[in-house]
DNA sequence: CCCGATTTGTCCTACGTTGTCAATTGCCGC
DNA sequence: GCGGCAATTGACAACGTAGGACAAATCGGG
């Protein structure tokens, strides 16, 4: 089995079809005046030799490798799916291939991570955070003179292409929502505080509790960094509590989901011993149970937009792109009034 | 903002070093015969001329893309994102770089796909099933000299390097854990006919049943395609019937939390009313509620052993290696005696 | 049959790096 | 200071494609 591959190359396929190499080029880059009687003759020949051009002769001479990042950190499983999933679909039928950079911590290797997109050879990425926020990134990235495009940035917007996304909005409409069910002993479980959403999402929450009239206590929030197993950690730390809370605010779906499961644990059923909102309308939202209310995170739909941003960018070198994205308010099954409120409503009726 | 990225080339570096540009070059890849004087002077210059090896001339002469290929169908996200994960895992501090290549089907699109594949340039595939069961896609990536791993296959083992896995067992041992519980009213939801480890699971189950002294009964299988959105059907066509199953094996964990949700639906409570076996250990078999009774699939295992396989072939030139891989048995929440059997036992118990 | 337009060919250079092989240098003992 | 041998260094041709400049061949129409 030895591997004695043979070389096609564009001098073969010319001589075969018995003409020049720079008609066969010609044939191949669909340029102009080239008969289609000799462009038919070369297709065949190239076909018979089973000819494919090289690509890294093209791309040495064109300067351009046809490859995007995607650049992500850890973060849930689901936004990594969507995302990816979301370039994939719009690389579909493009000349354009994916390549995957996972990045331990975007906070401490930002200084490598371009070095790493350079010897990748890419002509661009697409920056998920908080990658999309790291001004040493961006300011590298143009230096080597790689396109980016950055999801859902909260700062410099002015650098490159971006998705928007208002993330404080969205938080405010889901606290809001628990508060008109009338809790006001609420917790709450944030992200990874190195990503902008975290501290959005915060603000946003924050903004709901000031419009009630009541405030953010500090005491009453924990951190699970977007993993199923801190929101399973905060969650038992929060209803260790003596004050336990009636409702809890989750900045994600796969700690809600952590949430939830140490709340069973404790014998607590969901929403009538507790309420429990989480974020992203990440598939597990769904396949919990209750059905979690949750804020749809249209992050499928932003890689797309920004994948052809990027492109865009790529192929027509049109700068400076934005598309704006929303947030939606998803009221499902983990979210009730509270035990006390029902209580008291259930008298009201019956007196 | 115009762009005059200064391209620095081995040239560029020699000249400021004071060297030839193949001293320069004996540098960069380590070569032995260069005096340490030169060594340091030349890397001075790399690193005052900003200078980056051009990938794509290296590419061309040396005849390698470092590009290696990940190759899936559609099929559940838990598996991929494992399998990625896995892949990314074993490439972590390797010279090569991880090229998603996501296919609508498989037995639709096997001829075009090796085109795909060379058109990237890369120097090898990890093939995920069925990909890895498809010998056309074999024989021509054999023709086009491009290395490839497979994730258990089921035939042609001579072909490449596979990791094998024994799915009739882990499917023999999930059915017969059913069938020692008591139950015999047992339905079946399996995955895509096109993947070999649908008919090895049915195989399985099978063999569980004829060792139990029963056999499957056709008319209750239900096809789910590997999704929830199948499960979920197919869960509601088999609880339709008059003559209700006490228990359902469903051949991967997506599709068995899809049989959940449809028997909550019901009001059917798990595991009392209903037994609800999964395949695979997947993210969704831990935050299910109750927690799916499975198989664990150890697919990250064996997406590190496929790359470095690969890797071993493409660097050593070694051909034809296989490593084995077991499934084992989780007997979680979702699996109880049915509900018949329970109220005799406890009949028995109080007599 | 000649003119102008279209098609095709020739020739050459660029792209940036590596492999081959020859030339040069340095070092050793005498 | 000089052979002789090993360690360093350099010159030059690949690698396969693109594409510019321009000449040559071909075609169609009056």
């Amino acid at each position: 089995m030895s591997n004695p591959i043979k070389r096609t190359t564009i001098v073969d396929v010319g001589r075969h079809a018995g003409v020049s190499t720079k008609t066969v080029s010609r044939v191949f880059n669909d340029e102009p005046h080239v008969s289609d009687a000799v462009k038919q003759r070369v297709r065949a020949s190239a076909a018979a030799l089973n000819y494919h051009p090289n690509v890294f002769a093209q791309s040495l001479v064109r300067r351009r490798s046809h490859l995007i990042g995607l650049v992500y950190e850890k973060p849930s499983a689901s936004y990594v799916v969507d995302l990816q999933m979301g370039v994939l679909e719009r690389l579909k039928g493009e000349r354009y291939r994916l390549i995957v950079i996972p990045v331990q911590s975007v906070q401490e290797n930002g200084a490598e991570i371009v070095g790493l997109l350079r010897a990748a050879a890419l002509d661009g990425v697409v920056l998920a955070p908080p990658a999309s926020d790291h001004l040493q990134i961006l300011a590298q990235l143009d230096g080597a003179g790689i396109r980016y495009a950055r999801i859902a940035p909260s700062r410099q917007l002015d650098l490159g292409s971006s998705t928007l996304l208002d993330d404080v909005a969205g938080a405010q409409a889901i606290a809001a929502h628990v508060l008109a069910l009338g809790h006001r002993d609420i917790a709450i479980v944030r992200g990874d505080p190195d990503h902008a959403a975290t501290h959005a999402r915060m603000k946003g929450y924050a903004q709901a509790f000031a419009e009630a009239g009541c405030g953010v206590r500090d005491d009453r929030i924990e951190t699970g960094l977007f993993t199923f197993d801190g929101g399973y950690a905060a969650g038992h730390a929060l209803l260790d509590r003596a004050d336990r809370p009636s409702a809890i605010l989750v900045q994600n779906d796969e700690m809600a989901v952590g949430v939830m499961l140490a709340a069973r644990e404790r014998g607590l059923s969901i929403p009538d011993d507790l309420s429990i909102a989480g974020f992203d309308d990440a598939e597990v939202s769904r396949i919990a149970w209750p059905r979690l209310t949750t804020v749809r995170q249209p992050v499928f739909e932003m890689a797309i937009a920004a994948t052809d941003m990027l492109i865009a960018d790529l192929e027509d070198r049109k700068l400076q792109a934005h598309t704006h994205h929303d947030n939606t308010l998803l009221v499902r099954d983990s979210t009730a009034p509270p035990r006390a409120t029902a209580l008291r409503d259930a008298e009201t009726n019956g007196g």
